[in-house]
DNA sequence: AATGAATGAGACTTCATTCAT
DNA sequence: CATGAATGAAGTCTCATTCAT
């Protein structure tokens, strides 16, 4: 058995040491410019061995926006701890999001590509993979939305919708921040987010109360 | 000048047959995937007269983005026209917006591209010719607010936050398609963006009233 | 007679038109970037125009190194005015082609371009305008020999040979310039052409006496 | 072992077959004429298979210049075996070279090529490369004037230049050589050459006697 | 398990030249 | 005379992937 555990975790050392070269390459260059032969170089491993490990430069992609979900996950968690109020902390969470596209740029890029790429460019597995955490934030979401709502009547769908409302909106919203330079005049990118997250609070909460 | 005339008008064909080219062999491949051997082959002319009328790939794919937020900003007219109640007009508004991105799918696609790209794709020169064509959008947005506030208190740059506002919520919550079939369950997209405009204005006009 | 007059006066206009953009761009960018489109934009002319003056790329290049052979020969016949005594004058005509490869660099660059070139560049009748040129020089060089050799007793080849001499070497010379940086320790390049000057005007003067 | 050392002899087999195809191309066609497709076709390798080995054009061309070089010191001191006297031994290096450019005309032409080229064409590592080697040609000429210099009074820098002095003379008097045909008329350009020799180390002579 | 040499299609772009107007 | 649109071969280089060892 001693073995067999071995081999695994070599195996899973190996995976980690090619992840990670992707990584830094992937935020040094962006995904464009990478490539395998690259990611190997700096992984001091031959090509042949990256693609043991994994497929495909698809799936060695993939990998990565689903550390950066999690790491997202993370982050809108620990947002939500700090603060009681269910409205508060949504908006707790929606500036953790913020942060998090500006800390973690080159995540939220990865994250943005795939959301943004109108090809089906994963395969179906990685694709589900992606998914389910994606669903686990949103989930979150709505459990945040459900104990704010002992006064109010909506079912399980209207919770539902609602985190997607708010994470859609958000991410939206941060794609615009190219424009801070040549469109926005005067307000910040930052201001106007804030601002937007208290209108669409405000809407809902109209709605609910 | 008949000559004269005549060669302008050739020429302007030509870039057509060019541009018609390259939008249809976008829309098939994706934007990465879309070569300028191809786009010669299709448009029936040599490689080397595509670059007689544009000098770059960048500048090809500018045009079709352009051409996208033109049409966009036509529908976007177009159905604002409608309805006389300028709540009712922003909400007609943001339909229009959503059935662009179903019924000009390759359009949104394109704008989408550049919008969420990390990375400036484009040279100063073409970004600031994009971004006029978005503010246009921008700015008749929030003529529509104006009109909409005679009993308000906002400053012009309130105003000016709100078309953004809720163009880039709009613009996220048309990403978060893709999520349809795995993510919402039950709850059809379109059902979600009508509720999330809703809620949206009604945060909007809740600061306002 | 005026309207022919006046076509060939207007042709040779267009020509140094031509040629002027030929020549701005050549220094500019060097040889082998510098393209009949970029000639015909600076020259504000159609690039079919160009070839109606000149048939060939190759032509005009060469017609710009017959103008540096043409000054090159002006400095060295201004330089021999100078002086009184035959061989200070060669002296001086050796730093007078010195001054013209630092001066006219770029015109020293086409004309070492062609010289050093091992295919042939040009056709026969080019080339024989060049070595017309060329031959001036060497021609010129050589009567300021003769007329040193009144006590000397060289045949008219002697006199030729010795032309060749010097103009090659002093050549050669120019073109190890570029190790001054490298190879040459403490020398500087002007210094070491100088003493080899001297050592070649004194190797001929041991001979000759 | 035997497998690596295997594998060292076959990479450096390839080099070899590049190399190989390079140079022959090069010296049918010139080398600009050269392209990387051709050298590919002729070493019946893939074009990557190339740039596996070589990562540009340039580096494939330094080497070969390398090569040149060489070859050059090769003949250069065999030459210099051959006599005793200094001088003499001068004499028969300058033959050697003479007929280094005869014999091996296309690396002399590549060697040329480099030395006349205005620009830098070589970036600063092959750079060096290439003016080492001909350092080492600059030092062994300078240790043969040292030696037949007992009785003279040159310090340390003026060996060093009559070395370059030498050398470019001589490449000079060879670039000429294409107007044997035109201008010199009756004169062999060899005895040209040869003439030119004797001149210039008559002149250094009487410098150091 | 790991290696790494080899592939070859394909990427973008340039450019001398022609020719119908 | 002059125009300038059109050509298309050729240029260098990249890169995901394979496969024999």
């Amino acid at each position: 058995m001693g073995l067999r555990e071995r081999r695994a975790r070599e195996k899973e050392a190996r995976r980690r040491q090619i992840i990670d070269a992707a990584r830094s390459l992937l935020f040094e260059k962006g995904l464009q410019a990478t490539s395998i032969n690259q990611i190997a170089k700096r992984a001091e491993l031959a090509v042949g061995t990256i693609y043991f490990y994994y497929s495909s430069k698809e799936e060695l992609f993939a990998e990565l926006q689903e550390e950066g979900l999690e790491l997202l996950m993370e982050k809108i968690q620990q947002a939500s701890l700090a603060v009681g109020d269910p409205k508060e902390r949504l908006r707790s969470m929606a500036m953790a999001y913020y942060d998090f596209s500006l800390e973690h740029k080159d995540y939220f890029d990865i994250i943005n590509y795939f959301l943004s790429s109108p090809k089906v460019l994963l395969s179906a597995d990685f694709k589900q993979r992606v998914d389910q955490r994606m669903e686990k934030i949103l989930v979150f979401i709505n459990a945040t939305f459900a104990k704010g709502m002992e006064k109010g009547t909506l079912g399980e769908q209207a919770q539902e919708s609602h985190g997607v409302l708010l994470l859609a909106a958000f991410h939206g919203l941060m794609q615009f921040r190219k424009f801070e330079t040549t469109i926005f005049q005067g307000i910040s990118h930052r201001t106007l987010y804030k601002r937007a997250v208290g209108h669409l609070l405000d809407g809902i909460d109209a709605t609910l109360g």
